[in-house]
DNA sequence: GAATCATATTCATCGGATCAATTGGAGGCC
DNA sequence: GGCCTCCAATTGATCCGATGAATATGATTC
């Protein structure tokens, strides 16, 4: 093992450990370089891998931070994965985002509150609006479907389910399906499918919601039957 | 944004837009650091990044070459989200968990050929004699634990829900669980539900094989009620 | 033709230097 | 006293150059 994967993991120990918690400040480079036996080089090639897992964060001028490790921030790799398989067409990402999401809206029918449902109201109506008119712009409309995704798994009780659903469902991931779907046919569908979701929430019915979530992501799934790249192999 | 994130973000869209593919070789560092207008050191800073991220790998006296970017690579960073939580003694990993291999055994019932049945078993068998035996290790029913579970979801058919599974069930979190274990009663319990399990991949029922590896996770979730550091909060 | 060895290529690691952002205190002003 | 401005110290960001170590490649030898 290399010293830069040394100094990594002595960090990555310290986490676990305990040693160095949430929020907590790093040694200077200087300091933390010598005390790990490396040089300050070595030790920054270190930090930026630990940056880029979302495990630290610098600023300069200020220092070295233990981020809050929370499950949000630590799975967002996960965006950059579904990007670039979605990106290639592969439908396996959201064949585990329909398992996830119809669970997570399910769970979301009993705990998402009132405000929360009468703002997704508004958000519909805001897409609905903007379907009949003039042009339609598919930002706005990526925009009010992540909105309105997000704000129903936020309320499903478990982070972890959160954040991957999330994560699985970027920017990228929405703009690419959107793009897709050419057929004016399709938006219509889409939107319908998202109030029957919300019906199913306003009754409070975790099986409705779960069945309308699995199916309208199912949707989307086969709508995206293009090419497989990347799509086949289990192995590394 | 700084330089060695722009770095960052323009080998991310080499690859993204097919520029870059993956097993391709990257020119030599001081030609692409020339390329990308930063410094040698700015440079490998943002590939170490990268190879963090399992984007990029490097081979002394070779090159850096882009990886194969297949979901099990890309998602590993899930493992050490995993790790820090399930240490912590977060219970919503395992939630996570508990859908998604109850989904992927179901699948596997159907898919999984002959020879890797009899290779459950064989794993069962091992695990049940040296259970019956006078030491028990820990480490090697953990081993064969992992070889179970990894076993059966890796024919699921679905990579993406076979590495996200399996990252979010490591050595790390297995080893948790197992030590955890002091009753020997869980641990034949644990035995059983296994056994269970491979008699309904054994019939080819999926829904069979869904309810036992639901119960399955779901009895270790309710052996973890500790501490809920870290569980709690949505945001980041 | 196969094995061995020398050499070139390439990443790994190191030490130091300079730039830039933030912080915190000194001093002055209302 | 409280607030503001400004300066200096701290700290990460970026760059430069040099050396070590691992690999690949081609020449050499048998």
């Amino acid at each position: 093992m290399g010293v830069i994967e040394g100094a990594i993991d002595t960090i990555k120990q310290m986490i676990i450990t305990g040693e160095l918690r949430p929020g907590q400040r790093l040694p200077v480079e200087k300091d933390l370089a010598e005390q790990l036996g490396v040089a300050r080089n070595t030790l920054r090639e270190a930090v930026r891998a630990l940056i880029a897992m979302r495990v630290l964060t610098t600023r300069q001028g200020d220092g070295t931070y233990v981020t809050s490790l929370s499950p949000g921030l630590l799975l967002d790799g996960i965006g950059f994965a579904a990007d670039i398989h979605v990106a290639a067409g592969a439908g396996q990402f959201l064949h585990v985002r329909r398992i996830l999401e119809a669970e997570a809206t399910a769970a979301a029918a009993t705990r998402i509150p009132g405000d929360d449902l009468a703002r997704l109201d508004e958000l519909l109506g805001q897409a609905e609006r903007h379907v009949a008119g003039n042009e339609i712009e598919h930002g706005k409309l990526v925009a009010l479907d992540e909105d309105f995704h997000s704000l129903i798994v936020s309320h499903c009780g478990n982070a972890v389910l959160a954040a991957v659903i999330q994560n699985m469902s970027g920017r990228t991931v929405r703009a690419r399906i959107w793009r897709g779907m050419t057929d004016p046919e399709a938006v219509q569908r889409t939107l319908r499918e998202h109030r029957a979701i919300h019906r199913a929430l306003l009754a409070r019915d975790p099986e409705r919601a779960r069945l309308h979530a699995a199916l309208h992501v199912l949707g989307v799934e086969e709508s995206l039957t293009g090419s497989r790249a990347f799509g086949g192999a289990v192995d590394d």
